[in-house]
DNA sequence: GTCCAGGGAATCA
DNA sequence: TGATTCCATGGA
């Protein structure tokens, strides 16, 4: 099935900078203007001619039709945010953001599978963005549900329950490393928990609750707050790159290590307000892309 | 061979 | 509470 949509500012809405800004693992680049991922029961494939947008989406899910595609694409990409409000805010911190935004202006912060984001992240502990995505592929190759597109087969993010067969061991294999316990213990753990009530909570009761799983800690928590359907913008999570920009901009410290944690979150607190993870999103993209 | 990656848990002071 | 150390893996 396809959905057109009519972006207003098309500076709002880039693919390259929406996919390749760190925030998702499974959305690859088929050629200039095309981008295709697995999300929910879909493969979707994007392309952007300046204002238009076209999804096309293949399922393998008998009820689905066209009107719940629609609205799945909607809430994934965030469609009915007004992200130029946003800039112009965080444009006015200083002239460090209002660069960082130029550079990335096309960002917008997904709403992904709350289950998948959690998963995604424990796998991203002391690991790197190309390994992270292989890893993630081939768990969806293992424990994911098949769907062919275009004659070449793609695969679902695996249900709890699917994944819920998997041993320690199985998990290793796919080259999980020591993270395939924090994977097997979260997953356990998640059988006996409602995740779709978190969203009524408050975000530090959510905090709270993420921390309580193996391999989430508060950086992690802070990911799937930020990435996920949960999408609370105001949250900053603080991984290797941020904590070195954040000093080289806004501390000069000589020695990184003597910077905590405390100092640049309130640093960022103070300038980005509610705002502050939308604002750590463009500065990272920023930094790793130059 | 060494260093590093969108860190967390265990241990020890 | 705060600092160290260990944890797999693969690419540079």
């Amino acid at each position: 099935m396809t959905y057109k949509y009519e972006i207003k500012n098309q500076d709002s809405f880039k693919l390259k900078d929406i996919f390749d800004c760190g925030q998702c693992f499974r959305w690859n680049q088929m050629n200039d203007d095309t981008y295709q991922g697995v999300i929910f029961s879909y493969v979707v494939n994007v392309t952007q001619h300046n204002n238009n947008i076209t999804f096309k989406g293949v399922t393998n899910c008998k009820n689905e039709d066209q009107k719940s595609f629609k609205t799945m694409i909607k809430d994934y990409f965030d469609l009915d945010t007004n992200y130029e409000e946003y800039k112009n805010k965080l444009s006015q911190v200083d002239q460090n953001m209002k660069d960082a935004i130029s550079f990335g202006s096309g960002i917008r912060i997904l709403r992904q599978d709350l289950f998948e984001t959690i998963i995604s992240f424990i796998i991203s502990a002391n690991n790197n963005i190309p390994r992270i995505k292989k890893i993630i592929e081939r768990m969806c190759e293992a424990y994911g549900d098949e769907i062919n597109y275009d004659g070449k087969m793609y695969y679902t993010f695996p249900t709890i329950e699917k994944l819920s067969c998997a041993s320690e061991s199985d998990l290793r294999k796919l080259g999980m490393g020591f993270r395939d316990k924090y994977i097997f213990n979260t997953v356990k753990k998640l059988q006996q928990i409602e995740i779709n009530e978190f969203k009524n909570k408050s975000t530090e009761e959510i905090s709270q609750l993420l921390q309580t799983l193996d391999g989430i800690a508060e950086k992690v928590s802070n990911f799937i707050l930020l990435f996920s359907s949960l999408h609370r913008l105001d949250v900053f999570p603080i991984d290797v790159w941020v904590r070195r920009l954040m000093n080289g901009l806004y501390f000069h410290k000589e020695n990184e290590k003597d910077l905590k944690n405390k100092e640049i979150m309130k640093v960022a607190d103070d300038k980005f307000g509610k705002l502050k993870g939308l604002a750590q999103q463009y500065l990272f993209y920023q930094i790793r892309e130059q």
